[in-house]
DNA sequence: AGTATATATTGAAAGTTATAAATATATAAA
DNA sequence: TTTATATATTTATAACTTTCAATATATACT
């Protein structure tokens, strides 16, 4: 992993909003849906879908289409490539 | 460490010159000087200044005044906090 | 004291990001 | 096939960040 990419999972990890997003998922079997995010985070919904399009970008979150319904799961690998890399940049 | 100290370290790690300072200052027993980081990196001094500030303030390195110089040295605990507060948001 | 060096601060310009309103697209339900 | 729902995209604006020139401060050297 190079530095620009962890680069851009740190931006990606540096917004309230996102943090909270990935909180829920973490404690949602690592699943969320854009509708519970705008109630969770009294956004609108273009935001939500700007936030989450962060996190898709930065690789820590994976799309899953499920009807009109996205869920998006944690990409563990890249997760955890990104605390051990940090360990040792 | 709450979300919003996470926020502040993702913030202060989203930046490929200040990831290449703490680079260089993990290759480096933990310790940087500002002149050496110049070289490094091809800013201006202000910059630089500007850059390590950040890391100061988001608590990841501890500055050290010797003389006219300052080093800075890795916060370990605050460094490992950050990636296991993470891994359990 | 006077000069040189290391770092910080201020202020301005340029670049980036967050937000929401409006609109678009895709799918499900009636 | 119309209508409703979920999410994405576009566009504009406001807020924030990065950068550097100029300047300030603090310490060391002579």
């Amino acid at each position: 992993m190079e530095l620009k990419q962890i680069e851009k999972i740190s931006k990606a990890l540096s917004d309230v909003n996102r943090l909270k997003i990935l909180q829920y998922m973490q404690k949602n079997q690592g699943k969320v849906e854009c509708t519970h995010a705008c109630n969770l985070l009294d956004l609108a919904q273009p935001s939500i879908s700007h936030h989450i399009k962060k996190l898709v970008e930065s690789g820590l979150i994976n799309p899953h289409k499920i009807g009109r319904n996205y869920h998006y799961s944690l990409n563990h690998e890249v997760w955890d490539n990104y605390t051990l890399r940090l360990k040792n940049l």
